[in-house]
DNA sequence: TTCCAGGCGTATC
DNA sequence: GATACGCATGGA
């Protein structure tokens, strides 16, 4: 999906500026797939990891504000997904009705190409829980560490130090992840490119992770984009719309089929 | 007060 | 393998 894809931007005296189609900052950074990013004006700031951005939407384009173009280049265009073509996939989409209003409904989400690490962590804390103490655990979680932990940290870290966080039953966990990740008894190599089913029973080997949680890390964190994460959402979606199976031609592409519908469940029904 | 939230571990059949 | 239940926390 990648070939011939020219990025359309600029270097400016205050940062990088970018012309860019199928793209909406809110949809994008809202919509439940990243957990720390958040409205400040018109702009948004977040992190990837320890990395800071303020990113706002200007002049027909996007400003990253403050970035260098091997900034730019080398992390976000990376990180927003800039070399993939979602013009071609919406379009592969419409094919199928309900992904089609679903795309119509929210065309500017983006998937972002989220650190593993991160992803996973997020994914953890995400179960059985809501968006906006998701937000707050993860935000507490990098004061307490003074930036994203690694996972050696976390697996160092007594209860007394992660009580701050008030992650509750996830923090066991989260510790888990931390151990098994630092030790290497869970392989990033192996998640990242061993066959989706491997990819997932290794990260399963954390307590804590399950179906749900794997799918969302390998779909955020390691861009496998044939990961499909079924949660509450995505079921009433499968029950109502695909009784007899979601389309066979969309498998390889499904997890970005995926962040559309949800959306569209989520937001334009009920 | 009770219910619910991008689930998972455990017990039980 | 299917189903039922508890789980920490906090907002509605």
């Amino acid at each position: 999906m990648d070939a011939g894809i020219i990025m359309d931007y600029e270097v400016r005296a205050n940062g990088v500026f970018l012309r860019q189609p199928d793209f909406d900052l809110e949809q994008t950074l809202d919509c439940g797939q990243a957990f720390r990013w958040s409205r400040n004006g018109n702009a948004f700031v977040g992190y990837r990891l320890d990395k800071y951005l303020r990113i706002s939407e200007q002049d027909g384009g996007f400003l990253f504000e403050n970035t260098s173009e091997e900034e730019f280049l080398g992390i976000w265009a990376e990180y927003f997904d800039l070399f993939t073509d979602y013009g071609a996939l919406k379009k592969m989409f419409s094919a199928d009705q309900t992904l089609r209003l679903a795309c119509d409904f929210a065309g500017g989400i983006r998937l972002l190409k989220q650190d593993g690490w991160e992803a996973l962590c997020a994914f953890i804390i995400s179960q059985n829980n809501n968006i906006p103490r998701i937000k707050g655990i993860i935000a507490r979680m990098c004061e307490t560490f003074h930036g994203f932990p690694s996972p050696f940290a976390l697996a160092e870290a007594d209860s007394q130090m992660l009580a701050p966080l008030r992650a509750g039953f996830r923090e066991r966990y989260l510790r888990s992840a931390g151990e098994l990740v630092a030790s290497g008894a869970v392989d990033f190599s192996v998640v990242k490119d061993a066959p989706l089913d491997e990819a997932k029973h290794e990260l399963m080997k954390i307590i804590g992770v399950g179906e749900k949680v794997a799918m969302c890390a390998l779909l955020y964190g390691f861009y496998r984009i044939d990961a499909f994460p079924v949660d509450v959402w995505i079921k009433r979606v499968l029950a109502k719309y695909y009784p007899s199976g979601f389309p066979e031609e969309f498998m390889p592409v499904r997890g970005i089929a995926q962040q559309y519908l949800f959306h569209y469940i989520r937001c334009a029904e009920e």
